[in-house]
DNA sequence: GTGAAAGCGCTAACAC
DNA sequence: GTGTTAGCGCTTTCAC
């Protein structure tokens, strides 16, 4: 592997008899050159293998065309989904970006704005709940002229743009589903703590104040995060209430699954028995049954991220904070019908 | 977002009194400098907000500390475990990584590597089937003195260093279990052209031919790709067939669940009518029934990678090309017992 | 130990 | 339209 010599543009501008200066222009495409002197350097930078230097330009213009990228684990599929949003209207503009999983860990959170500064990435788009660290993060890098965009991550940072779901939305539309199959006593499973369960929750309590539908206390379980095993604690919590409901709505599709497993081991079928609806939709299609959820369009959010994002970097942007709240869809599948009577 | 002035080396310089080459010392770390000189360095550059510029310093010392990662989807469950991986260990040693979607497609891989190279990222690895731009990206690659690593992608391209499972032994194990459970007639899964399927299956015909079982021609079924739609259609194709198979053993999960929906159908239930294995296990465990299969250790093939690939970089590696062969481990669960007769 | 100065590869005034 | 030249911010001889 012996790294033959880089050629650089003094070489390309020698090659194609040339000033450097003009050889810029002609591969920048930029300023007045003519044809010929521009044909001349492309066959130039062609014979030699000429690549351009991003880092020198970059150097020079002060523009790196990179982005950051914060969330929590790149594994997880949902995170994956905006990740791909973003990275998708990135490179359509010529932007490459860097990821980075900060397991939800201030140290990390810290390690990675660090190197994004030095980086000197021109914005930064980031996933991830809450911490301290996120939070000086983004004022951090404010300060530093690198906006900062929000994508379904914690909303207790500065005045950020931000793209959420109308999660109130999409869950006023589930319980309407659960409504219309003639459900009656609905069971909760929302996370403590967690802003977003708490404006999920307030959809689902419009569609049963508006319905005349009590609502029961007893049959609304906090649970400390959003995980499967989170779920399956809440269900068999909720299996041991004197009234079973008839059907459950869990506020992740992991805590969804937590509940399809913690039914499957006490025999309650479902829908048969109890329906269940779930949150985010990611491999909700292949569970059993199917899983009925309110999907979260991660794909659309990372791109709406995104755009805002290079809006901020390319533009003047005069407002303060822009806010997009995407549609949440509900998607009907097997695992809601009817209660049984 | 007044983008406040930045300060650089020399700011830092003058403020603590020394001269740049001194701070630049200090504040890399290396050369002689005073304890005294480089407290003070220190104490001004904090005093200042100083970040260290990467750009400038790539610029100088030909080191970007970037890495190149070329997959299909970073939405795909197995190729996110796999960029995990990757950016776990190039973090650790101060590289970041760029992650490129090519969707299979040539146009993207081209503009991707060209990408790649313009940004001097110091090493690529890729995780994408074979296509010609692959092949080209690679040489080209080489050629330019960027090493690169294949992790679970084409292995028709150049000699390069690999990371690969032991697909043969872990293929060899399913089939065990399914003889030891008694099954005798054996559905499988494969894909046409994939070089990969077809250790898997000669994995399988070892398993057989050890135990002195039959393979059944008409029983093995190949299907365009490893999609949830080819599974379908390959397993609808198998239920066609006069004699079920006891068992099926689909080349990956998707397969797998492609045939789960088939079996569904066709009211065979799993496993009792019919025993199911797939490969990968990405979410096998939340299958109804939890799908018992052959783990593809995404995480490790990652890190792996990364390691070949930042060994490359960093040392002066001898040996032409490299093979990482990593154990694919048989994860039973439910969806395989032993035949009813 | 420390500083002066050259230069990494490029762009962008500015002069011609 | 083209060339000369001065940096972008940093590291790194080399002399002191």
């Amino acid at each position: 592997m012996a790294k033959k010599e880089i050629v650089t543009i003094k070489d390309v501008a020698r090659e194609a008899g040339v000033s450097v200066a003009t050889a810029s222009r002609a591969l920048g495409g930029y300023g007045y050159v003519s044809k010929e002197a521009k044909s001349r350097v492309l066959e130039a930078a062609r014979k030699l293998g000429y690549n351009h230097n991003l880092v020198a330009k970059s150097l020079r213009t002060r523009k790196t065309y990179t982005l950051g990228y914060l969330l929590p684990d790149i594994a997880n599929p949902f995170y994956a989904g905006i990740a791909r949003g973003i990275q998708d209207v990135a490179f359509e503009q010529g932007y490459s970006v860097i990821i980075c999983n900060n397991d939800n860990d201030i140290t990390k959170t810290e390690r990675f704005l660090k190197m994004f500064i030095r980086n000197r990435v021109e914005g930064i788009i980031y996933s991830a709940p809450f911490n301290q660290a996120l939070k000086e993060m983004a004022e951090t890098a404010i300060a530093n002229g690198i906006p900062v965009v929000n994508c379904y991550g914690s909303t207790r940072v500065a005045a950020l743009d931000t793209v959420t779901g109308d999660a109130e939305g999409g869950c006023y539309k589930a319980v309407r589903h659960l409504l219309e199959l003639g459900h009656r006593k609905i069971g909760f499973l929302k996370v403590r703590g967690s802003g977003i369960s708490k404006r999920r929750f307030a959809g689902c309590k419009r569609a049963l104040e508006e319905a005349g539908v009590e609502i029961f206390p007893e049959l609304v379980v906090e649970v400390s995060d959003y995980s499967q095993a989170s779920g399956y604690l809440g269900a068999k919590m909720l299996f041991a209430r004197k009234e079973l409901p008839t059907a459950v709505f869990a506020f992740s599709e992991q805590l969804a699954i937590g509940v399809l497993k913690a039914a499957r081991e006490n025999s309650i079928s479902i829908p048969e028995r109890l329906s269940l609806i779930g949150v985010d939709d990611v491999i909700g299609e292949v569970l059993e049954p199917p899983l009925t959820s309110v999907k979260i369009p991660t794909y659309e959010a990372g791109k709406a991220a995104a755009t805002l994002l290079l809006e901020r970097i390319e533009k003047q942007i005069e407002e303060n904070s822009r806010e997009v709240v995407l549609e949440e869809k509900l998607i009907v599948r097997e695992s809601t019908k009817a209660p049984e009577r």
